[in-house]
DNA sequence: CCAGTTAATCGCTAATCGTCGATAAACGAT
DNA sequence: ATCGTTTATCGACGATTAGCGATTAACTGG
């Protein structure tokens, strides 16, 4: 067991700053259905789509509180949150001992926008 | 190679009836998850996100078509259908000796309804 | 009935995924 | 400097995926 919940970051100062980071124009269908492809990828497991929502619902970047929330080992949560940083839709600030993950609303706006052009 | 360029279906009437299913009220999160991870990982990969393009663009449900528009095997078209079609967002309808496969619009908007919830 | 067309299924191989326990790496506190 | 905490990474294993050619099944037209 961890700390019994113990945020990593104050509740509503998040720890990780926003990043200001544009979305661009869409290109080619080809290149739209591989990036669409991915994003879907990373969000083809229970378990990502879970750890997505609850970064979604508490805006402080939690990390070992995402193992509490979930029933699987340690190491294959860092696995999920791994995808999903490679995936763009997360990101993860490290805080002294601990690792901060935060959504990078930018790709996920990126995302829902191409789920849009279906 | 197929027939070239042979639309199975009249483009404007289409071969698959529209079947009126209604898109139920969302569960609980964790169906939700769910759902939600298998609409995308159906949508994983690349050559599936092309073919319900297809299917969205062209309302005739083409199905050696699809074949001609993809640089995959038949067997390996035939096998994403599968996937799609498990997933309930297309469906396919055996026409003589061919079969049409048509997007499932309810279930295009049930994913689209939960990914927007995210 | 037979030949041809169309799509699905069957093996097969290589690659990736999901999961875990164990270990390593980074850090704060003592 | 060492210890405890936290997270990432490393094997290992079984399960799944992606791809293909070959075969089978279903149907139509002579």
């Amino acid at each position: 067991m961890t700390t019994p919940s113990n945020p990593c970051c104050a509740p509503e100062d998040s720890c990780c700053p926003p990043s200001a980071e544009e979305f661009h124009s869409p290109p080619n269908d080809e290149k739209n259905n591989e990036q669409l492809a991915r994003f879907a990828k990373a969000l083809s497991h229970p378990a990502r789509v879970a750890i997505v929502r609850l970064l979604m619902q508490r805006k402080t970047c939690i990390v070992g509180d995402i193992v509490d929330h979930l029933p699987l080992a340690q190491s294959t949560v860092s696995q999920h949150l791994k995808q999903l940083k490679d995936a763009g839709l997360i990101r993860g600030d490290v805080d002294g001992p601990r690792v901060c993950y935060c959504i990078e609303p930018a790709r996920m706006a990126a995302f829902m926008a191409l789920v849009a052009t279906l």
